[in-house]
DNA sequence: ATAAAATGCTAACGCGTTTTAGTAAAGCGT
DNA sequence: ACGCTTTACTAAAACGCGTTAGCATTTTAT
């Protein structure tokens, strides 16, 4: 494989044999000689319905996509079950159809995947999960969250608000609570157990969520929702309940997808860099299926609060 | 393969020895050798950024997962430059490492598209193409977009702009103007070509189309936009520009997206049954790959107008 | 000029299955 | 009991490529 010295010209003429032959060499032969599936998995674990709504989804499979393409290899994408998952995961890589995997928000109890790194399979974690020697590529989102509600307490308010982006068992949602709670006590703030709610990642649980909150009669001035498709049912229940936005409710999302920005009033978020981080981690994975290690074994990309017209300082009309 | 007789203890003995033994199947082996890669790929031909932004894709990633969940098979992701298309699809499964594909947002011009029949290759076409032979799932979208601009003439309107989806290449953006221009014809309402205008995918877009809109100075008192993504955009550039919504200006978009019932006003829109697309667009794949000819060719959905509170009767404030 | 090393080329093997062929055993009818 | 067909099982071939080993040839060093 080193370099080797061919004309130009014989190289050509080989390339024009092939090309008039129509000759495609047979992947799957290549694969089962070469031992190497030249092929990566993103794994997900939700159900359909999850998936068909989430909006975060698109822009991973846009930034693996770019990799993918331009390294050729190819791209799967691997859904199991929660209830199979002990071995699923193992499968994936043993029938060696994949090289490699990227996990896809990684849920606290996942025993499965902490037996990944036992074997020899590699993997690179979109998130976090502790207790793992696994390889990951997340933000900060405790501290992102902190900031985020900073920022609501820095325009005044105290009565806030926090809704999750998923249940408690998806580390992400876990930490996002915690750096609520982190900004909230060390402004002296209570945290409410009325005003701390879990949502399901779209945007009707949102919706519900704060219908739920509405109803338990607890005053709020602002809301700290954990995932921008979530807050986007969060503001259209707002709204069906007269409340104006961002007059009577604040609102600070996350993940500041594409359309986010473009919502009325456009959404305060923390900015993740989705695309980014599926860039990174492939390219992470790339070097385990080369058997080298990579630079860092769990990157903390930085995240940024984007501030638009969601988020205002408080007056007293709520 | 027939129904072949063997004891349930037995059956049972196998099964616990296999799982302690720890034998996964080789995929890889399997396909080379039984010639069948137990595999469909969705193909696209757009951009990553462009992919990024899609709020459509994740319907149909779900409804494909649902079908290939359930069927054992693996479903890849292969994205195409439309540069090098010539032969891009033909490679994918000349190579055999997928056994067919479903081919999403065809453009008019793509002669490769139309290479695949020629050749044995499995392929169901998500949306139109005309002048093929390929198997297609669709909607009548030029129906869908008549209806749509039917429902705005009907709220008294006669100043009725149109933004595509999409530039007039992808065969879904003609069809959706033809529609357009029906329900304006067969009213003796004026198609004007300043009213008419092309956004390509993303909110961005057609925040921009609408700010050339009204640049532009002609009057309008609706929109048919003819994808909700795009829509969002145009809500937005419309009310930074001052303009109140419906006051001032009724939106119709086109999808009916899952987040499109959350936006301020929910949105009116063409109900397009993605996910059923996608499910039968693969089970058609599957009666392909089997060698059975599908019930259809040319499957077309019915979609429906789901009315919301972006479209209201006709007012002389615009 | 000769031996040693480097290079080019071809043929055979191996990858882990499915599939086919082939053989032995068993079942059937007369 | 004998020939015939069916069934059960085993061994080998095939899948289409990568890889390795072996041999022939050329280059380098002495």
């Amino acid at each position: 494989m080193e370099e080797i010295k061919i004309s130009q010209a014989t190289r050509e003429k080989v390339r024009r044999t092939v090309d008039e032959l129509g000759y495609i060499p047979n992947a799957t032969a290549q694969a089962l000689a070469s031992k190497k599936a030249r092929a990566i998995g993103l794994v997900m674990t939700r159900s359909a319905s999850h998936i068909s709504t989430d909006t975060f989804l698109p822009q991973i499979i846009g930034g693996l996509l770019k990799i993918t393409r331009q390294e050729k290899l190819r791209f799967l994408i691997e859904s199991v079950k929660h209830e199979h998952q002990e071995k699923a995961y193992l499968n994936l890589a043993r029938a060696k159809h994949i090289d490699g995997m990227i996990l896809m928000t990684p849920r606290i109890d996942d025993m499965a995947l902490k037996r990944l790194e036992e074997e020899d399979i590699n993997a690179v974690v979109l998130g976090t999960l502790k207790g793992t020697n696994l390889h990951s590529v997340d933000i900060d989102n405790r501290k992102a969250a902190m900031m985020a509600t900073q920022h609501l307490i820095d325009l005044g308010h105290k009565k806030i608000a926090f809704i999750s982006n998923a249940p408690r068992s998806y580390t992400a949602s876990e930490d996002r609570l915690r750096g609520y709670m982190d900004a909230m006590q060390s402004n002296n703030l209570e945290v409410e157990n009325e005003l701390v709610r879990y949502a399901d990642f779209d945007p009707q649980s949102g919706y519900l969520t704060v219908e739920e909150l509405i109803a338990s009669g607890k005053q709020f001035s602002a809301i700290f929702v954990a995932s921008d498709n979530v807050a986007f049912g969060v503001m259209s229940a707002l709204k069906d309940h007269g409340y104006k936005l961002p007059e009577d409710v604040s609102i600070v999302g996350f993940d500041d997808i594409p359309i986010s920005r473009f919502t009325d009033p456009p959404l305060t978020s923390v900015r993740v860099p989705a695309q980014e981080m599926a860039v990174i981690a492939s390219e992470m994975l790339l070097d385990l299926m080369r058997g080298e290690s990579p630079d860092t074994k769990n990157l903390i990309l930085e995240s940024e609060l984007v501030v638009r017209k969601s988020s205002r300082e408080f007056t007293a009309s709520a």
